[in-house]
DNA sequence: AGGCGTACCTGAGGGC
DNA sequence: TGCCCTCAGGTACGCC
């Protein structure tokens, strides 16, 4: 599920929500889902204190006042959720449970079980497998020219190279294909300056919109409120198959590039 | 090094 | 109804 916009809304909201609380104590009900293994894991937080919640990437970053960080990436279906203290029902499919000493909680929960929480030691250096920011200052014209230089890979399997450029998923990169009007199997070392220019732009305007909007919510995402985004309503190519391309009329496409669902426009994707 | 295919999971939706 | 197939917002791994 969730690419840079919804990781972002997720962190911010677990920023006010959890920020200055204690953990009092941690329940892993699927082991491979944590490291280190389930003991260790959840006696290691048990009386830690949530200094700050931020985002790296797709990764949720929750940063504890003894300078170790929980590391947590939802892959496709996992939400991490808030609850106050004495909701009943847990989240469904919760497989980590943070009960803080307050009593609200926070529910780790992931129905296809690929989603993955980690204890991070201060200076283990986890950062040097993730990419560029997009929205960063860091990631200029020029970085992005010299990311692309060489490379054979079909542009829209280049954007989804997380060690490359750290943030985008399937539907955003999709997306910021569109609205440049770049053709998605077009090999990333052979696009110029102009087409650069409106890839590099689009990329950041995309992302920007659809953190305005707190993310899309196709099928299941939600925030840690469990509320939906509402950039579902705002997508130009992807999942409009058979649909009308909003610039030029023509039909939205979907083929396959890297095993994965490609949707885009034959009549202004051209370059 | 880099590109490609497969594996990991469950559930929803379509066709018959 | 139910069965079988395909598809899903992601990444790790092994192979060439």
């Amino acid at each position: 599920l969730p690419e840079l916009p919804e990781v972002e809304t997720i962190a911010n909201g677990l920023a006010r929500a959890i920020v200055g609380k204690t953990i009092d104590s941690a329940v892993v009900s699927l082991p491979k889902m944590v490291f280190p293994e389930p003991s260790t894991f959840e006696r290691a937080v048990c009386g830690e204190c949530v200094h700050a919640v931020g985002r790296r990437g797709k990764f949720i970053v929750i940063s504890l006042a003894s300078g170790r960080f929980l590391l947590v990436h939802l892959r496709m279906t996992g939400r991490l959720i808030v609850q106050p203290a004495g909701t009943i029902d847990l989240e469904p499919y919760t497989k980590v449970l943070l009960t803080f000493t307050d009593s609200s909680r926070m529910c780790f929960a992931d129905v296809r079980q690929f989603g993955r929480m980690r204890l991070v030691e201060p200076e283990e250096p986890w950062v040097a497998e993730v990419g560029v920011e997009p929205l960063s200052e860091e990631f200029s014209i020029e970085r992005f020219a010299a990311l692309l230089a060489g490379r054979t890979t079909p542009i829209k399997v280049f954007l989804l190279d997380q060690r490359r450029i750290a943030g985008l998923g399937n539907i955003y990169a999709c997306e910021a294909l569109w609205e440049a009007g770049v053709k998605p199997s077009r090999p990333a070392g052979s696009i110029r300056r102009p087409a650069q220019q409106r890839l590099h732009a689009a990329i950041q305007s995309v992302l920007r919109r659809a953190i305005a909007m707190r993310g899309t919510s196709i099928d299941d995402y939600v925030d840690s409120e469990g509320l939906r985004g509402g950039f579902q309503n705002q997508l130009n190519a992807y999942g409009r198959e058979g649909q009308t391309c909003s610039r030029c009329g023509k039909g939205i496409k979907r083929t396959i590039l890297a095993q994965r669902g490609t949707w885009w426009c034959p009549g202004c994707q051209k370059i």
